[in-house]
DNA sequence: CGTTACACCTGAGGGC
DNA sequence: TGCCCTCAGGTGTAAC
């Protein structure tokens, strides 16, 4: 589900609720690998423990705590981190409809899916990690301590420029949407804003990589960090069951131009956009306005 | 080394 | 209503 602007969002709506408090409870749900620090471990690190900062690198969130020590955490693609308060409102108010008295906020449980909540000392409002499919993943790092996950991670989307796409295209023969997605080229990238920043660039999805010429890595590096920037500022996109923390809808899908367009007309010239499968991600282009 | 196929997990939606 | 199929914003690993 979120690519690098939902990670920003989530990042700037939960960074006001956790830097600079100190954490007196952690719930958790049994272990599964969602969990790579397990759950009980995980308690008793952070149990006492005031969060320093909350930063991000392509799309995992990294959260540096008193001690030194990191907390990492990955959405993976159904992942949400929510406040308990905000949450409950939304919940409420779209399945029961009506106004909310106290009674009805005090109620709210978190339900199966939320596999993390914290709790802090000054008893602001709850932390809440929710994911459903659990491809999300959660790690507690010692200070000092690297993560091979996070130390192959390549340069943030947000600073991508055209001769590291040209210089990192050079002995792909791939797909170049292919390499956009590989998070050890740039991170951040995923299949809705891959799909966007070709478009954007009027570059095939399927083009081989190798063939990027300087000029077109240049225009494509420059659209990457657009399509991004902009999604970042129109609140992420929310196309199937994205929302942002504070429970409201995202605005970029209504800026979409090509993903999960299939059959409908591009807005450019009005060819219909066409689907493919590349890498086992659905794929989205104008065979017209792309090359 | 580069590339692809598959696995991980749950739920929504379409066709019958 | 139920069953079966496909699809979904991601990524690690095995195998070619």
């Amino acid at each position: 589900m979120p690519e690098l602007p939902e990670v920003e969002i989530t990042r700037r709506q939960i960074s006001p609720k956790m830097v600079g408090r100190t954490i007196r409870s952690v719930r958790t749900t049994k272990p599964s690998y969602f969990f790579l620090t397990p759950p009980r471990e995980l308690e008793r690190r952070l149990t006492g423990r005031r969060v320093d900062s909350l930063s991000r690198h392509g799309k995992y969130l990294i959260a540096v705590l008193d001690d030194t020590s990191r907390l990492f955490l990955h959405l993976g693609m159904t992942g949400q981190l929510f406040t308990a308060s905000a949450r409950s409102v939304r919940l409420l108010s779209t399945t029961r409809g009506g106004a909310l008295t106290p009674e009805k906020q005090d109620a709210f449980a978190p339900d199966i899916h939320t596999h993390l909540a914290l709790g802090f000392e000054d008893e602001s409002e709850d932390v809440l990690f929710r994911d459903v499919r659990k491809f999300g993943k959660v790690r507690w790092l010692p200070g000092g301590a690297s993560d091979p996950r996070l130390d192959k991670l390549g340069p943030d989307a947000l600073t991508v420029t055209g001769p590291l796409l040209f210089a990192a295209t050079r002995t792909r023969k791939t797909a170049l949407k292919t390499v956009l997605l590989d998070q050890e080229v740039i991170a951040g990238v995923g299949n809705i804003y891959a799909d966007e920043a070709l478009f954007r660039a009027k570059i095939r999805p399927s083009r081989i990589a190798r063939t990027l010429t300087r000029k077109e890595s240049n225009l494509l590096a420059d659209e990457i960090r657009a399509v991004l920037l902009r999604s970042i500022e129109t609140g992420g996109s929310s196309i199937s069951d994205y929302v942002q923390p504070d429970g409201s809808d995202g605005a970029y899908q209504n800026e979409r131009r090509v993903y999960a367009r299939k059959g409908e007309a591009c807005y450019v010239c009005g060819t219909l956009i066409k689907r493919i499968v590349l890498a086992a991600r659905s794929t989205h282009y104008c065979p017209k306005c792309q090359k």
